[in-house]
DNA sequence: TATGAATGAGGCTTCATTCAT
DNA sequence: GATGAATGAAGCCTCATTCAT
């Protein structure tokens, strides 16, 4: 419970004021707990923002792959599961801006970044499939798996400024079909 | 001389730390000059980044620019000016690291902010008149220039770890193609 | 049984860290008992360490007057009573260690340590007989006592040191000759 | 200056409180300095104490083996030098306290420890000198040597109890011989 | 212009102690 | 008797900034 507060809290104030920026002090008392109860929890500060990365990507990467079977193309995938990050990251706005954010940080140890990399290998993979079959425009995997990354961070952004949900989801909808029109073969 | 010799170290040190992540005493030290030096020349650390980001701003805008008379065509001249900011972009690391980390910090006063931006104002116009005259796809204006914006970054990170000239080349004009692929309408 | 724990355990953290540098937690977390069981049976920390100095100078008491009936002279006697505190100092190394550490520290109550002191009265009368007799040196007791307790710390280290069962013995003999040769009128 | 008065500060409040026991805040206090001043020349509270302790060991080292030239037999040179020590102490009872107290300490590192007993090597030479020559009892040099430094340890306590300067001398006589006397052959 | 000793507020973390279970 | 989460004062150390030289 109070573990939670924490992080919670701790994931508001990194994202607005960058880790070094953020007291531990502001931390536990924006969360309501005392100095000892987040070092309780917590060994130090970057075992916080550690598990704080950790947990996210996670969350982020279940989140992406949420029902695809019904797709049968691999561009029906790839698109159905930027759908899925778009709709999260929109849901999600400060996790998705964390993990912008911390993706290079020094702050964040190396095994933190490696176990976050690891959930979303997959969508590597994918990729890899739709360039063998055809589908896809053979270019650099890496190329196009960062574009896509950086487009839908975009897309997130933009869409996420727009209250009305009908041009919002045209928003998504434009900003996908402009990134796969420009990947397809 | 000094003045430089601080600029540069505060610009490597910021990109490697973070702006709180970075003591003055360091960058002083690493410049080779005295703490007394550093803040004889910038009032304080804030002003010190404020300048740093004006600068390199002003500077990329002006890389952006050069030589595009020849290009008849809006998407021409667009594809132009991407592949100035992606050279540059190859050519300047930390400087493109240091604008896309303090594009929205807190730590950059307001007023540079806005200055920076100013100098980016031309590429929207020129989005709009290609959307005008029927060339470019007729979406929000903030989003194509949103996405391409994070794309031109994508495409200078993975460009910059090819060192062989010929395969980087391809890089950029593979990631270039595609942005623009997804742009035309 | 748990309270035992503790205090042994309080024993040989305060011989190898000193009392400051001896986190309660770290006691506990040693004897294998929460952190509120600790405070069940000691107040507080200084009452714990009041408690192990008090009991440590008893038994060190205890083991020092043990038979010493046969011996007629003073000289005799004194020497007794030496060996009987070397052999319980080889025995009890952490306690010596502790007894010395801990002698003149403010982390001891004043009560503890006057306590402590009365244990071991017997042996000031002890050389006063002696001088009064002709058979010690006539200086100061407090000299001659001070001198005594140091050299029989003195000769309980080096003895610690040595493995040897016979090597050892000697050791100790030389030593308490050395004092005794001395001390002789 | 200011760091000569953190130094004499510190050695001070060391003795009087021990090392965990005395808050740099409260040296810095004391020596009339910001705590900002005492970690511009000392870069840890360790350090701190390290060169203390080796500044000390160096000054009693040198104090100790002033003008011996005289004294023809060894039995006489370990006298003057026992003298001197015990004379030194008399003057300097916070640094020989120090030293007694910081002799077996983890708070001391390593280094500072064999640099501060590199400087009495001089003296077990010469106890092994006069065991050679058959001046000298001969028993194992160490023994000897740590009864030698603790006995001198209690006759410099005791001495600096007695104001008188006529009976002052007398207990330091009455130490010394009592330890020639056990120590000689 | 340049230096670097000095400052003191503030940051990270520890720790003795309490208390509800 | 025993547990361990919770507290907050206090400790060590950092750092932006100043100022006499």
């Amino acid at each position: 419970m109070n573990r939670d507060k924490i992080l919670a809290t701790a994931l508001t104030l990194f994202v607005e004021r960058g880790f070094s920026g953020t007291p531990t002090a502001l931390i536990s008392k924006e969360a309501g707990v005392s100095t000892g109860t987040l070092f309780f929890y917590f060994k130090t500060k970057e075992e916080l923002i550690d598990t704080l990365y950790t947990c996210i990507k996670q969350e982020a990467a279940e989140a992406l792959s949420l029902g695809s079977r019904k797709d049968k193309t691999v561009a029906g995938k790839i698109r159905h599961y930027m759908a899925n990050a778009v709709a999260w990251g929109i849901q999600n706005p400060k996790k998705i801006t964390f993990m912008e954010q911390f993706a290079n940080s020094p702050f964040v140890s190396k095994g933190a970044h490696e176990e976050g990399t690891s959930h979303f290998l997959f969508m590597e993979d994918l990729v890899h499939d739709g360039i063998r079959e055809g589908s896809i425009r053979p270019i650099d995997v890496n190329l196009l798996f960062c574009i896509m990354g950086s487009s839908i961070g975009a897309i997130i952004e933009l869409a996420s400024k727009e209250q009305d949900p009908g041009r919002r989801q045209k928003i998504v909808d434009d900003g996908l079909d402009l990134i796969m029109g420009g990947m397809r073969a």
